[in-house]
DNA sequence: GGACCCATGTAAATAGTTACATGATTGC
DNA sequence: GCAATCATGTAACTATTTACATGGGTCC
């Protein structure tokens, strides 16, 4: 029970305002998606699980015709385990990036496949930085927010995102800059010892 | 068969050469531990699942007493999967970071619990960044290379640790100045509407 | 005698992804 | 008529973590 992020996300959300699986949803693709997602699958078997626990309980609104909105809401053991786990320390995280493990196999490709490679990497975080920035700009998100604080606790969270992007931008141009400079041998696979 | 990266750092692993499960995950601790880790159950699974496929094939060496050395080696269907997925293009990782999950919730924490959090991140942050050097001064690691061009790819990938490093501590400093600045309304939880 | 290294694994739980299935309403 | 939005979910698979189990050898 240390960290188990997902569950207590819904919980952060809930104490916000109670949701449907499907608002929630949204609420991670528009907010925390940056640096945390979950699909509808996830969302909807952890609200299960959170309900059997007594953590969030649950107000179905029927709706002619539609299936009906199942509302969740926090419960006061619910918000319990939340402060719970926010007061809980924790460490930096062990990224896991799948960029950098073929990087380190990457010796074996041709030079202009992984110098291309790079450069596509480049432009790819170049857009994820404007989807970031524009992210900042976004009115309706920071409305939920209760205090200033909460609202400066979301541009922060933002902002990682943005200097991830350049740090990874600035090691990519450093990256390509210092394997051109490397003289290549040419392979010869059954040439004679010199 | 997109990405699966962990089967293929093992064949990564292995074309270099030819190695038992206990020693993979050495290397995976080693050397892409800081952006990569594996356990030893995962190792095993993987390396049953290559050699079913084919990628990997096993010499048993029996020992006396002890259990017998599997050492696998990639067989030339395995070294083409290698290259096969080396050239495949990627985009940039997804970051998934509790970190920053926890962090957009805490607005309802004590200010002073969230800012020694993130002092505590700070030294954390602090501890890795000697460690990713020290990763970068050590030889074993780089002997296993075969080129000057492998070694400068293993420096890089720890460089970018290192610059990960650099980036969430530059961003903690500012989030708890930033937060630092924010007045602080006197919480009435019962009090009268001024 | 106990801890750590070498070396193998299994079991069970949790977490995450992808694909499928249903069905009304709204806008192009 | 088709796609998107709102709203629920299930099934199957893949990935990851943690804990358990075995057993000799070496070092303090």
């Amino acid at each position: 029970m240390s960290d188990v992020s997902l569950k207590h996300a819904i919980l952060g959300f809930l104490e916000l305002e109670p949701a449907t699986g499907y608002t929630l949803q949204l609420r991670f693709d528009g907010s925390v998606g940056s640096f945390w997602t979950a699909t509808q699958s996830q969302i909807y078997r952890e609200l299960h699980a959170l309900e059997r626990d007594r953590w969030v309980e649950v107000e179905v609104v029927p709706q002619e015709g539609k299936p009906p909105r199942k509302i969740y809401a926090l419960t006061s053991s619910g918000r319990t385990e939340l402060r719970r786990w926010l007061a809980e320390p924790i460490g930096p995280t062990r990224i896991r990036d799948p960029v950098l493990l073929k990087f380190v196999f990457a010796a074996e490709l041709a030079p202009e496949l992984l110098d291309a490679m790079l450069a596509g990497y480049e432009r790819a975080l170049e857009e994820r930085r404007v989807e970031y920035r524009e992210r900042l700009e976004a009115k309706e998100i920071f409305d939920l927010a209760r205090s200033e604080r909460e609202r400066e606790l979301w541009k922060l969270s933002i902002e990682n995102g943005l200097a991830w992007c350049d740090a990874q931008l600035a090691w990519a141009v450093r990256a390509r800059r210092r394997l051109a400079r490397i003289p290549l041998k040419k392979t010869r696979k059954k040439g004679k010892k010199s």
